[in-house]
DNA sequence: CCTTGTGAAGGGGTTCACAGCA
DNA sequence: TGCTGTGAACCCCTTCACAAGG
């Protein structure tokens, strides 16, 4: 779940290509594990129940990586990918709100072998939550706008309540952070050069019961 | 995060309305809370970042729900959404994968409030993650087939390591499950019938990348 | 022969704009 | 006057189909 539901970019490359792209490289890596060196479009595809078509499609908009008659050189457009995606690099985030979800974050592995580095986190009751997680320092929310600056921070993950969320956003972006990964069960408004993304496992869940009730009972014929 | 990619659909109803659904019920909510008994497309649009246009186009598709003139009348619409989505009964759902991040799911107190009722968790060493967390009962894996038939179960939530997943979602699908709730990193394979939404916040982060990276350094002019 | 890269065609969702009605 | 409901226009992404090339 997530997305900016939004209209969007003006310029060039649709958002949905930039979406996809972070998948095709989860399929590489994959085979690349499998000791796979070479991949048509056709191969990528079907791990992923996307076309070739679209596959190949997406990847012209940044350039020519495969060779005609073989396909595509896993490694090399591997580091491709992650050249355009930006993912040669580290960056710094921090989450705002430790609680019972906040902790989960923190503990969660996942983030930092892809080059996302938590860095800091705020709450509002910090010393509740303990002076440090996993060697990341819990800071109150008035230093929020201070540590920002001074840890780096490009972007806020935020998993506040619901109710706080849309303030503690709104510090963010005048923080100049384009770029929120958001928790908290609500569609956060931000300026248009603001990106964010949700995570709402119970919208996922709601927009499957609309299928599943088709199946069960189409029930009486109306009228 | 989520969504399952894929082309879809070749019925009346296009997938991205369905999915809009819950963030206009969540809005509702919101508005019904602050007593707000009647609002306009415009309105709730401003809420949620949405144009009016496309909102009255969405309802469309189920019916006429608003009053010309005057608007929609929030509870009204409300319960025709939950209606519509299939909100009003309760789904049972499992839990397949009771480590670090299972246990943050089952603990999740989001779900239980909109009718998802965490029935039952099977974990390969259930005996390591407890009897029962929450009254969730915890079983091995080998009774999963068994177990969600006894427990009538119609929804699963699949939190174990990747390389786990597929074979498990696999094993739901034989089982009949229809909609599956997927936090592992992968894109699941399943039969077109089967609905899947993925909960992946890598994914989130490394398309938000892109879009950072244009930011900082456009760098040098490349030839 | 096989697979890429791509212009063109196609399809589907969004936006427009207005008739209809309270 | 105000706002809904909706056919039509529009736009953008996806798919097609083929020239190009190893």
């Amino acid at each position: 779940m997530a997305r900016t539901m939004g209209k969007a970019n003006s310029s060039a490359i649709p958002e949905v290509v930039i979406m996809r792209l972070p998948l095709y490289m989860r399929a590489l890596s994959t085979l690349l594990g499998q000791g796979i060196d070479v991949i048509s479009s056709q191969g990528l595809g079907d791990h992923l129940g996307v076309t070739p078509a679209q596959i190949r499609k997406d990847f012209s908009y940044f350039g020519r990586f495969g060779k005609q008659g073989r396909g595509y050189n896993v490694r090399y457009l591997l580091s491709e990918l992650r050249q355009i995606l930006g993912l040669e690099r580290e960056w710094h985030t921090a989450l705002v709100g430790v609680g019972r979800l906040g902790r989960a974050i923190i503990g969660y592995p996942g983030f930092a072998p892809e080059g996302f580095k938590m860095v800091v986190a705020f709450d509002v009751a910090p010393e509740q939550a303990a002076e440090s997680i996993r060697d990341v320092p819990i800071l109150g929310m008035s230093e929020l706008e201070q540590a920002l600056v001074r840890y780096n921070i490009q972007i806020a993950i935020v998993a506040v309540p619901a109710v706080e969320a849309q303030p503690v956003i709104d510090r963010l972006v005048k923080c100049n952070i384009k770029a929120i990964l958001n928790y908290a069960p609500l569609q956060p408004q931000v300026p248009p050069d603001v990106h964010v993304r949700n995570i709402d496992p119970v919208l996922a869940l709601q927009s499957m019961t609309y299928y599943l009730k088709q199946l069960s009972g189409p029930a009486s014929t109306p009228s």
